[in-house]
DNA sequence: AAAATAGTGTCTGTGAGACAATATCTT
DNA sequence: AAGATATTGTCTCACAGACACTATTTT
């Protein structure tokens, strides 16, 4: 019978449930993301997203946040986004594995220290990793990491397009020239400050001024005004055509 | 140790991998989605998206087109797109059940029958459950399957908003009318059809003129004329704000 | 003063959307 | 002819983007 042969198969199939967590962040106009090296095999030594196996009793979002802690340290300032599942039969050697891959922001990653499982932990530049077109060049990446982390740039450019979570990349108060160095680090291209400001602050509740200034101390030009968002309300927006296609 | 009790869970631990599918088409200018009664416990005579469990050694993908095809008999003619992961812990109540959500589109569901596992297939209207505030209204569904519905018509808005596969729901060739009646039954709207006409005939690599005229024989005007898509290009586009937010 | 950055003003082209007008069919 | 649908034409408004210009700071 059908039914029989499904109940065998999910009480005892060798498969195994796990999460891995894209965390982005910018450092230094770049746009960066959280990989660790890994301790045991497979794939000794070469570089991967944090991620484990889930619990049995505890939800994908509470697993991936626990298997982040566990091997970098991080505690997350903004939400997991679920990005999708990865299943591929031999995606893992050692049996079948189900990945669930989620995305998250930091506004820095300067507290990471590696964990158990881990030999290491590192900020990686994605341009680098989605440039290296195998890997001969730049990373060596586990299981179908890359493919993960090139998905989950095209799902960040696509949330920043249409929604206003940019400013969790930055802290509490910014300037709008932060805020579009977000665009700019992201998209690696050069924006007309104008125009932006206006595009912005046209937004309806999105932004709210503060009234402070940014402390001087740099190298010159009118101090810029600081903002904050406006996290009660939920606004859209979508970035014109400055911003290239994906 | 930690790599110990990690190995355990993996081989052990009763998790379940799962795939569900939720198959859209304009049936009378109304949205429907393909559903199927419960032959079996848990949730034995509900409705629920077509969908079982992932075979060891097959993908993702395919597993949810043979689970399509056992449970109602389709064969698809589109791509399946997956939509995302379900799987808090609870949704199922056998055991902890993994499930990864796909959506595709279906010209016509003229040829589906129930199969092994389902007494009733139907095509239910996406505006009356998605209207149903409560189980106690229209239609019983199973596990968290209003939720993966929700999500998935949310998800076919905005795919179809943004990339040109309204065309998925006519035959292969296509009056603009016909086309501009997707968009009309998936939102629910009234659109002008001169504008409309003029924004898919200006997305480049998009409609190709057949030169033929639709047969008439309806309630009278003028005959249109039939397209058909571009296979070979690949063409973006955004709908205006005829089409609402969501 | 010079350089640098923040912020404002203005112009132009494009495109969405409203709506009128014309074309071609059925009844 | 009347009604219905397809298709074309025209006008207006909003806005993205280019770019000149003003404001306020550091060096």
């Amino acid at each position: 019978m059908k039914a029989d042969r499904r109940r065998r198969r999910a009480d005892h199939s060798p498969m195994a449930v796990a999460v891995d967590v894209a965390v982005f962040t910018i450092e230094k106009k770049r746009l960066k993301i959280l990989l660790v090296k890994r301790r045991n095999d497979p794939f000794r030594g070469h570089w991967a997203l944090p991620g484990g196996f889930v619990d049995v009793d505890e939800s994908l979002e509470d697993a991936a946040a626990r298997e982040l802690l566990e091997e970098t340290g991080l505690e997350l300032s903004s939400h997991l986004r679920q990005l999708a599942a990865y299943g591929d039969p031999g995606r893992d050697p050692r049996m079948r594995v189900i990945t669930v891959a989620y995305t998250s922001i930091a506004r820095d990653l300067d507290s990471i220290s590696a964990g158990s499982d881990a030999t290491a932990v590192c900020r990686a530049s994605v341009q680098r990793i989605l440039e290296s077109a195998d890997a001969s060049t730049g990373f060596r990446l586990a299981f179908d990491h890359k493919k993960i982390i090139e998905d989950a740039v095209k799902n960040l450019r696509l949330q920043l397009r249409s929604a206003p979570i940019a400013s969790e990349f930055l802290p509490p108060k910014f300037t709008i020239a932060e805020l579009r160095g977000v665009y700019e680090s992201v998209w690696g291209v050069q924006l007309d400050p104008a125009n932006f400001r206006r595009k912005v602050l046209s937004v309806e509740s999105f932004l709210i001024p503060t009234g402070e200034r940014i402390p001087p101390g740099r190298e010159g030009g009118r101090p810029a005004e600081l903002y904050r968002v406006n996290s009660s309300a939920s606004s859209r927006f979508t970035l014109g055509h400055q911003i290239p296609e994906s």
